[in-house]
DNA sequence: CGAAATTTTGCATCCGATGCAACTATGAGG
DNA sequence: CCTCATAGTTGCATCGGATGCAAAATTTCG
């Protein structure tokens, strides 16, 4: 990697850390895009060379989705055949690349303080998980076999995202947590749900 | 009421159906404040002593949280003893005034074409159901008795709120859809879930 | 009618965001 | 090393959303 793309990088990371860092210390709305390009020695104006909102370079854009191998064996019915384990494992595979996660840990949990603190971020957070959803309703449909018109995929995706929504939140962002892990949490909430949902238990 | 008050009802019904209008006409990015404050021919000023935002006079802003009464029903066990089916009608309650949607179907539909034209605007709609998830969640731990640091209730919460807004996608704001309408959609994709996720269903 | 309360409005201002053109740094080839 | 092409940075102008404030304008009520 030459040194441009290095430079890149290293400004990228820079600014974000820099929001993050100013938006915990100070909130949101008392940071300006100004403020966050001259904590990194850069014009205000190659902040939006790099992120095309404040918002963005606080929260971060991963672009989760699932690979095309992952997609193709869940629908084929693998790789173990549970249909419920089968679905931790496709969502497990949405983070590209799940070492980049835990190898940027701290700043995972500052944006958890960060989503803890400013409510109004949450809407933006979701966004991320609700634009998987739809992919994510296709391939169960794969699996399923079912036919374009049934609603049953598309809910089931919507609750699954939910579920990795709920398991997320309560992440702490530390060693032990591998994907495995997260399957293991993804499958207790599965398994909570079929509890509660299942006829008359009340 | 007075005068005064239905001055303001009026000018607000007359905001919101602008602002909808000239969405669905040109784009969201495409309409100004201004040109809806001059559609209702009031000063772009007044038009922010009505709406914190643009996009609030598009998508609308109800309260979205079920009164103290069902929440109470529903705590103490009612009102028919099925856990599911007394959830849809916990939910259900949460349209302060069902009445109140259904007698502006128009508008609703309208809102409807904008939120598929206009996903940029999902996440915000989104933000109504999320801010009901945590209360409709202590709501269910109350019920189920749940110990404080129970997690459950929180997931039961999510998800249920992705049921309600799968469902809400689904309708169509026609005459025929009441409250216990909504409320037998419900029950069948609470049922969907149970089957899914049950253990070894794939 | 006239005073009090409430709304509307204009004005100034801030800040996020975008397009554009000039400038600067990097990378590749002779 | 120098030079050119390319990519990235910067300043500038501009737009539009949003807010605070104080001066009109309007409704309410005595």
């Amino acid at each position: 990697m030459g040194l441009r793309e290095r430079k890149k990088q290293a400004t990228r990371r820079a600014l974000q850390e820099a929001a993050v860092g100013l938006t915990l210390e100070h909130g949101l709305e008392n940071v300006t895009v100004e403020e966050i390009a001259a904590a990194v020695d850069v014009s205000p104006r190659t902040f939006f060379n790099y992120f095309p909102t404040k918002e963005e370079a606080v929260l971060g854009n991963a672009p989760l989705s699932p690979d095309e191998e992952s997609r193709e064996v869940f629908a084929m019915g693998g790789p173990t055949g549970d249909f419920v384990n089968d679905l931790t494992h496709l969502i497990t595979a949405s983070f590209a690349s799940w070492e980049d996660v835990t190898a940027h840990r701290t700043l995972m949990r500052l944006r958890k303080q960060i989503l803890e603190k400013e409510p109004q971020l949450a809407p933006r957070a979701f966004a991320q998980l609700h634009g998987a959803e739809e992919g994510l309703g296709r391939t169960i449909a794969r699996r399923l076999g079912s036919a374009p018109e049934d609603a049953r995929p598309q809910l089931i995706a919507a609750t699954a995202m939910s579920v990795m929504r709920h398991t997320m939140k309560r992440l702490d962002f530390h060693e032990g947590e591998d994907a495995e892990h997260v399957r293991a949490r993804l499958r207790e909430g599965f398994h909570h749900l079929s509890e509660v949902y299942a006829p008359s238990s009340g």
